[in-house]
Parts: structure tokens; C-alpha cells; sequence
RNA sequence: GGGCGUUUAGCUCAGCUGGUUAGAGCGCACGGAUCACACCCGUGAGGUCACAGGUUCGAAUCCUGUAUCGCCCA
């Protein structure tokens, strides 16, 4: 697109999005308009993406969080600071995996047959061909991030990073190796976190089962809910204090089907109100298990492989899967009659974040961060202030999991990812933690070293990448200039897995905080309420939406339904609003640009002097002047009232200038007097050029195409300044004054409509003069006249008779009736009046009889209600005396 | 089980530190091809602010409890 075209003042009817906004983007993208300076002295902006999965489409919830993320980057841009948004994606080792998994399986491959090297070759040229279109996907919606510093996590840097890193933990002694219980999961066959593992509320049952006794007669009775785990039992544990065990502890149990001997003992941990107050003890298959049985010194019994299916230790039920392991060995203790009693028993199953397997608590050998050491600056930052967040309600579960926090187990038993830089001697088992492979082992010389064939959480490379992103571990100018970045915007679904971590990789590697403010956005659900997912199907395509809409339309749609901290409802529909809007924007323009052919207004020309303005212009100056301060205050820090400030605008645009000060410029505008014309003219272009500059970073697009158009403009929009508030257009009582005349032309016009007058048809009105009466009749008569179609106004002395009246306040508006008036239609109305105004009166009249609310309410509240009440009086005595006219007639 | 949040017009939502005639958009009703815009203009109807107590001269707003729907942690 030409840069200024503004050979071509007028517009098209209406507003053609799709046909612009793909040119709009390329031009500002080949003008290098989204690029910045490392080396600019301006102060900086920084935001870091949240980084979409590589494999990831844009959904409803990217459009709300980049459009966010984007009216941020533009506010602060425009505002003179070098903003920098910086762009990428995650490898998102499972997802991933599990997608070119299931592209191999079509042609009957797995990836065991590949081998992993090959396999992971197969992956990164799937990345190649079709990773990243959600990148793409942002450009459409109009994200101006750098996209020259666009980053992967598994770049050469980034796995950088994630070594160096990785090796500085194990040195400052934080990583750690070991065999515990983890997360497992079957289908994917590798650990995960607990973060990973999404608990869901089930109904299943406890099964009572008899574990005979060794040397008695006679069993105990102990209560589970995963029956099929007995094979793997070392114990049965009691409470100490439970009298109804004292005796039988220490005695032997034989335990079913395996005929081994387990021991009953006894530990505080065991809670006597749970089941039997008995419980089975399966050191390797539970968390909890897993703890007593350390302190007990208990044999760790595997009974499954890593798929879930039973293995060798299982006897007759090896081979089963474990679930069918659970209904085989629920059906042998009935026949054994050692099945007491089945109860239901509802309880939180944890499933696999990606895949929705249940998962298996499994013991293994994997890595752990201990996270306790980390997690204290990162409290600190909090409760300092240094690290804000919004909506604040977040910082409590914040504060939460970091009091309460983990090992974060960051092995994954993945082959799509970084693979973990530790070798270890297959001789003597010395684990060397490095960069590069050790030639030989430096404890036995041993050149048998292998490299530990996990890779880690996808993560431990996320945590870095406010920094990694930024060139870590070197200390590049790009650091130094933009970290700590400001603003992180994201879900609060992802506070614990993303945010938090980063904060603490923040203080430990860079040893400052990643961002002072954190923004979580809402969660887009459906018109039923529930969150928009693809195996629901409740998701629209936001490309359809783009395509059909356009994207300021779209962009406008989910910022207005978004208030702080709220979820929003979203349907395809109402993206007209936005559409609607962007259209009335686009005739406002056209209007003012076809009044501009003979004027020498410009956004470069200053307004004349304020005081040789006409009081409307200057009402629109005040108007304007109140919306750049308003939008201000709600996009400023730790505020983020983006669907505020985005009502401002809409507001200013739709009912302030459209409404009203367009219809009150079409008198002089085709009138005769030049020189009001030209005024007039200039106020119109600097009202559309801060509009134009206010509603920019929300709708990128039809902003810039129409501020190309407006003469004087040079360059970009989304490179010219934000608008600054200024104090002297701010008029109170003007506004008044003006608010008066919008009074007086809406009586006239409720009365044209309920009297059943055409349009078209010019009114005589007569005011009655009235010591309230408002001076906007004598000082904008003609303003009064054009807006309410009237053709004669005056001010009379004495109320006339045979005219319908309307009150504003007590001052009655006569129009001339010239005997068309429906009598019955026009008194239902006025009792209708008369009823609202009784009511009114009534609810804060009775306050003034209340002695405690006039002696203790302050004066000036007290004194409004009296000076109301007498309002309402004088009105309703208008009311009824003409009412009593009407049925006179 | 613990914590957090929601409940205001038919629908989707505003309403901050108590005093408003409780607002907006959509939808609805009526009127309108007036030269920026029918993706529009004008006018209007529509609300016991979930419920029950309490504080206060005064509560949609503050406190307590109940219900509701949703989220997080265990």
C-alpha cells in the first residue's frame, strides 16, 4: 500500500476489512515498524510471549491474550518508550511427540521402529514443514511483535541455555538423582510432574479385603481403593493408638494369592476413621506407601511395567493390564471369600495432563530440582511488591504453592527434547554432569560412558525464557537493555507450571525478577459456560472469524467482554459489535474527509485559540480531553482496565463525536459563514486524529488505513505519539451546558415521537419562561432547531393552551398542536409520568421525614434531597394541572 | 475437606473507596430510505440488584450465614 495517500479523500461506503488489513501488516512489517533497538536510549517496554506449542493453532484463547499483549505493546510504543515484544514457540516435548506419533502411526510406524535418533529427525522436519503456523495466525491478528528476534526453545541458544543452567543447579547442589515415586504415565510412558497430573473427582468403590493371619486363626480387614496394588503389599499398617489393632501388631499376614508374609505395623500416619483403620502397604505403587515404607525399611515390590501392565511379580494376573488386573483380582477374593465388602467411595484420580490416562504412581530413577532454596527470593518478590500481580486474588495461590513447594521431577522418559547432560560411567556408575561427553570416566578412567537417555520437562526450558530468549547465559546488549521485562500476560491456568518457576529462574540465573507485573487474563467459554476445547468442538476457528469480520472487529469483541479477573462468553455473533463499531469509525472518517476538500485543516495545523472557539467545539475538546485521560488511567500498571479503556474510546467516538458533534458541525459546514466553517473543520480533524491515536493499539487496522488518509499525516500511525491529556480543554460547566442542550432536544423529540409527527415534519415550540429555565434555549437556538427539526422557537411569559408539553426539569416545552393531538394516547402518557415522578419523589422524600437522616447525613446530602424533592414537586404540579387541560378537552 | 470467584434488564456484562431516577451493548416495540453510516438514525418498554439476617440516618455496594454455578489446592 502507498504510505499517504491522500490524493484519495473519500472513503468507500462501508468498511472492507479483509481486502486492507493483509496490506496493512505488510507494510508495517517491511517498514520495520515492530522492530526495537537494543541500543536506543528511549526507556524500554519489554513483553516476552507466552510461548505457543510449536504444534499449536490459534484459538479463542491466543486471540484474547496476544490482542492484550499486542494494545500493550502499541500503548507503550506509542507513548515514545522502545517496546519490544518478543515472539517464539515451545517444543512441547508430549504434545509434540504425540503428534508426529500419531502422523507415523497412519502409515503403521512406530516410533520404536525409527529409533530415536531417526524419529527425532522426523520430528524436527515436521516442525519444518508445518510447526509454527500459529505464528502466521498472530500476524492476521494484527501482533506487532519483533519477529527478528523470533525464538524456539530448542534453538541452538536456548539449548544453551538449558544446559548451562541444568549443570550451574547440579553444581550449586539442587539437582539431584533418585529412585521415588513420580507421577507416571502409562500411555506416554514417562514421568510427569505433579503439576502435570490433573486430579478429577470420581466415583469408585473401596474394596474391604481379608488377609488371613499366620499364625492364628482369622484375618484383618483392610480397605483400599486400588485392589489390584495387593500384589505388590510389603505390609498392613495400623494406627499405634488404635486399641482394636494393639495386640496384632508385629504378627505376620499371609498375603492372598502370592503366599508371602507381610508384617502388620504400626504408624502415626495411619488415620483409624479411614475403612478398617487398617491399611495395605505398597511401597512402590503409592506416595504415601512410598514414605511409610522408607521409614520402615520395607521391600519396594514392582508389580507393573511401565504400560500399566502387570508384570512377572503379579503371578497368576501377570500379562493384565492393570485395570483388568482389578476386576481379576476382585473376582479370585470372592471366590476365596476373602472380599469382605464392596462401598462406593468417591476420590481424585489423577490423569496425565496431555493424554488423559490415569496416572500410575510408579518408582523410578529420575532427576529432581529442590525447589525449597529457589522459592525464597521469589516469596520475597511478592510480598515486597516487586512482582505484582492482576487481578491481586492471584498472589494468594502463588504464595500458596510456593510455601508448600515441591521437587519438581524434570526427567521425561521422552526422546523430543533436551537431553539431559549427564553421563554416566557404566563401570562405576559416576555421573559426570557436563557440556560435552567426558572422554573417560575421571574416577576409573573408564571410557564406557553413556549419556543419561532422558530428556527434561519441556519446562525446565520455558522457566528460562524471559532471559534465553534474550541471548542467556551470554550477556548480550539485549539483555542488558530489556530485562527484566515489565508486563507478562497469561492464564492463570498456567501460574504454577510457568509463571512461578519463571520468577524463580529469574532470581537464581539473572538474579533479578523476570516482569513487575503479571496480567492473567480471563478464560474464553462458550455461551453455556464451558471452556472452549477441540474435543467439545465449541471453538470457533478465530480465522473464520478474521475472515469474516475482520481482525479489529474480533480484537474489539474479546477486549470488551473482558473485564479484570472475569471469564468471558463468547460467540461468533457478537463480533458484529466490533464490526459495527469499526464501520461507524469508518464513516465518521469518510464524513469529515468529504468536508475537507476545500480546507486547509490538517493534523499538523494547531487549533485556533481556545477562546475564539465556539462553545461546542470546545464542548468536543473537553469530551476528548476527558476520554485520552481516561483511557490513560485504566491501560496504566496494575490497573489493565483494557475493556474501560476501550469503552472510553467507543464512547467518545460513538455517542460524543457521531451523536452529537458531527450533527451540530452539519449546520456550519453547509452553511455560508467561512470561517466557522474552517474551525470547524480543524476541530473535526484533531477529534478524528486523537481518536484515530486513542483506539489504535486495540483496532490496528482501520485506524491506520483511515489516518493515512487524513491530511497532514506522514509515515505510520502506529509510529505517531499517543495523545497527552491536556487540563485546559477540560470545561465542567460547559459540559453542562451543552448536557442542557442535549435535554431540550431529546423533550422535543420524545414529544415528536409519542404525538406520532413524521420526521420530516418542522415543529413551533414555545418555551415557557420559568425561573430554572435553562439560557441553552436562548444561546443555541439554531443548535436546538437543527438537531430537533424545529422551525420556530420562542420563550412566552404565560403557558399556552392546546399544546402538548414536555418538562425538562420544571421548565415546560410547549409544541403547537395545531389540534392533531390523540387525546387518550397523550394522557396515558402523562399518567405514566406522573406515576414515575410520584414514585420517585416518594423514595427519597421519605428520608427528609426521617429525623436521624436529616440530623446525621451531611448537609450537602440533605440539602439535594430537599432541593430534588422540590423539583419533583414543581413538576408534578405541572403534570397534573396539565393533565387536568387534557381531560378538559 | 480447605481456599478463591460468580449470582444486577430476555441475553452478555458495567456499576472502584456506601447517598445515581441502578447503566451499556445485543434483543424487543414504534417511527424513519433525510446527502457519513440501515453494520444506521430517533424514541421507548423492560430490573424486589440470588436469598436470609446484620451494621448504618442511608446498602446493588460493607459484615455474617444459606443457596447457586465455576475454578484451584488437598
Amino acid at each position: 500500500m502507498s504510505q499517504n495517500n491522500n490524493t484519495t479523500k473519500t472513503l468507500p461506503k462501508a468498511y472492507e476489512p479483509n481486502e486492507s488489513e493483509n496490506s496493512t501488516y505488510n507494510a508495517w512489517e517491511t517498514n520495520n515498524c515492530f522492530h526495537a533497538d537494543e541500543n536506543s536510549d528511549k526507556k524500554k517496554y519489554a513483553i516476552v510471549i507466552p510461548p505457543p506449542n510449536v504444534t499449536g493453532m490459534l484459538t479463542m484463547g491466543h486471540v484474547l491474550n496476544n490482542t492484550l499483549q499486542d494494545i500493550l505493546i502499541r500503548y507503550h510504543r506509542m507513548q515514545g518508550l522502545e517496546a519490544v515484544w518478543i515472539p517464539g514457540t515451545d517444543h512441547a516435548g508430549i504434545a509434540t511427540q504425540n503428534v508426529v506419533e500419531k502422523a507415523l502411526a497412519k502409515e503403521k510406524i512406530s516410533r520404536h521402529d525409527l529409533g530415536r535418533e531417526k524419529f527425532v529427525e522426523k520430528v524436527w522436519e515436521w516442525k519444518e514443514k508445518y510447526g509454527g503456523i500459529i505464528l502466521k495466525q498472530l500476524r492476521k491478528l494484527g501482533c506487532s511483535c519483533d519477529w527478528t528476534r523470533e525464538r524456539f526453545t530448542m534453538d541452538e541458544g536456548l539449548s544453551d541455555a538449558v544446559q548451562k543452567s541444568f549443570i550451574k543447579l547440579y553444581q550449586d547442589g539442587l539437582i539431584y538423582k533418585g529412585k521415588y515415586i513420580i507421577n507416571w504415565c502409562p500411555r506416554c510412558r514417562t514421568a510427569l510432574s505433579d503439576e502435570e497430573k490433573i486430579p478429577e473427582d470420581t466415583n469408585g468403590s473401596l474394596w474391604y479385603m481379608r488377609y488371613p493371619l499366620k499364625d492364628k486363626k482369622g484375618y484383618i480387614v483392610i480397605a483400599t481403593t486400588r485392589p489390584e496394588t495387593m500384589l505388590g503389599d510389603t505390609a498392613v499398617a495400623v494406627n499405634p493408638t488404635d486399641e482394636r489393632y494393639k495386640d496384632l501388631i508385629g504378627q505376620k499376614l499371609i498375603l492372598p494369592f502370592t503366599g508371602r508374609e507381610i508384617p502388620i505395623l504400626a504408624d502415626d500416619y495411619v488415620d483409624k476413621s479411614f475403612g478398617t483403620g487398617a491399611v495395605k502397604i505398597t511401597p512402590a505403587h503409592d506416595p504415601n506407601d512410598f514414605e511409610l515404607g522408607r521409614r520402615h525399611n520395607l521391600e519396594q515390590l514392582i508389580i507393573m511395567d511401565e504400560t500399566g501392565v502387570m508384570n512377572e511379580n503379579a503371578f497368576e494376573f501377570a500379562g493384565m493390564d492393570r485395570f483388568e488386573a482389578r476386576e481379576a483380582i476382585v473376582k479370585r477374593l470372592e471366590e476365596e471369600n476373602l472380599l469382605e465388602k464392596i462401598e462406593p467411595h468417591s476420590l481424585a484420580v489423577g490423569h496425565c495432563e496431555r493424554c488423559k490416562t490415569v496416572i500410575e504412581p510408579y518408582l523410578s530413577d529420575q532427576w529432581f530440582v529442590k525447589m525449597k532454596p529457589l522459592a525464597e527470593k521469589a516469596i520475597k518478590a511478592y510480598k515486597d511488591g516487586t512482582l505484582r500481580f492482576t487481578p491481586n486474588r492471584w498472589g494468594n495461590v502463588y504464595l500458596h504453592w510456593m510455601e508448600n513447594i515441591r521437587d519438581w521431577c524434570i526427567s521425561r522418559q521422552l526422546w523430543w527434547g533436551h537431553r539431559i547432560p549427564a553421563y554416566t560411567c557404566q563401570d562405576c556408575k559416576e555421573i559426570v554432569v557436563s557440556e560435552k561427553a567426558p572422554s573417560r570416566c575421571p574416577k576409573c578412567s573408564s571410557h564406557n560412558i553413556i549419556q543419561d537417555s532422558d530428556v527434561l520437562d519441556t519446562w525446565f526450558s520455558s522457566w528460562l525464557w524471559p532471559f534465553s530468549i534474550m541471548g542467556w547465559p551470554e550477556n548480550t546488549q539485549t539483555l542488558k537493555k530489556f530485562y527484566p521485562t515489565d508486563t507478562l500476560v497469561t492464564g492463570p491456568d498456567i501460574i504454577f507450571f510457568w509463571v512461578a518457576r519463571m520468577v524463580m529462574a529469574g532470581y537464581h540465573f539473572v538474579g533479578e525478577c523476570p516482569f513487575s507485573d503479571v496480567y492473567f487474563t480471563s478464560i474464553v467459554r462458550d455461551m453455556k459456560g464451558r471452556k472452549m476445547s477441540k474435543s467439545l468442538g465449541n471453538s470457533p476457528d478465530p480465522l473464520d472469524i478474521i475472515e469474516k469480520y475482520g481482525a479489529d472487529a474480533l480484537r474489539y469483541t474479546v477486549v470488551s467482554l473482558a473485564p479484570v479477573g472475569q471469564d468471558i462468553r463468547f460467540s461468533e455473533n457478537k463480533v458484529e459489535i466490533g464490526r459495527n463499531f469499526a464501520n461507524k469509525l469508518w464513516n465518521a472518517s469518510r464524513f469529515v474527509l468529504m468536508n475537507l476538500t476545500d480546507s486547509d485543516a490538517s493534523i499538523k495545523t494547531p487549533l485556533p485559540q481556545l477562546e475564539k472557539l465556539n462553545s461546542v467545539d470546545r464542548w468536543i475538546l473537553s469530551r476528548m480531553s476527558y476520554a485520552v485521560d481516561q483511557v490513560k488511567t485504566n491501560l496504566s500498571a496494575g490497573s489493565f482496565k483494557f475493556n474501560d479503556a476501550l469503552k472510553n474510546v467507543y464512547e467518545f467516538i460513538w455517542n460524543d463525536f457521531c451523536d452529537w458533534y458531527i450533527e451540530m458541525s452539519k449546520s456550519v459546514l453547509f452553511g455560508s459563514d467561512l470561517e466557522r466553517k474552517s474551525e470547524v473543520q480543524q476541530v473535526l480533524t484533531t477529534c478524528l486524529d486523537t481518536a484515530l491515536r486513542l483506539l489504535h493499539p486495540f483496532m490496528p487496522f482501520v485506524t491506520e488505513e483511515i489516518w493515512q488518509k487524513l491530511p497532514g499525516s506522514e509515515g505510520f500511525l502506529m509510529e505517531q505519539s499517543f495523545p497527552e491529556h491536556n487540563a485546559k480543554f477540560v470545561n465542567v460547566p460547559l459540559e453542562e451546558e451543552i448536557n442542557d442542550l442535549m435535554s431540550a432536544v431529546r423533550v422535543i423529540r420524545n414529544m415528536r415521537v409519542s404525538a406520532n409527527i413524521s420526521p420530516a415534519k418542522k415543529l413551533r415550540i414555545k418555551v415557557v419562561q420559568h425561573q430554572s429555565l435553562s439560557n441553552v434555549f436562548a444561546i443555541h437556538e439554531n443548535l436546538i432547531k437543527a438537531l430537533a427539526g424545529v422551525e420556530n422557537l420562542e420563550t412566552v411569559n404565560t403557558k399556552p393552551s392546546g399544546h402538548l408539553i414536555g418538562l425538562m426539569d420544571s421548565t415546560e416545552i410547549c409544541l403547537d398542536l395545531a389540534g392533531i393531538i390523540d387525546i387518550q394516547t397523550e394522557l396515558l402518557r402523562i399518567e405514566k409520568e406522573i406515576d414515575n415522578t410520584e414514585k420517585n419523589m416518594a423514595k427519597i422524600s421519605g428520608k427528609l421525614e426521617n429525623e436521624s437522616f436529616v440530623s446525621r447525613a451531611p448537609s450537602e446530602v440533605v440539602e439535594k434531597i430537599r432541593t430534588d424533592v422540590e423539583g419533583y414537586k414543581e413538576q408534578l404540579a405541572k403534570l397534573q394541572e396539565y393533565q387536568k387541560e387534557l381531560r378538559s378537552l
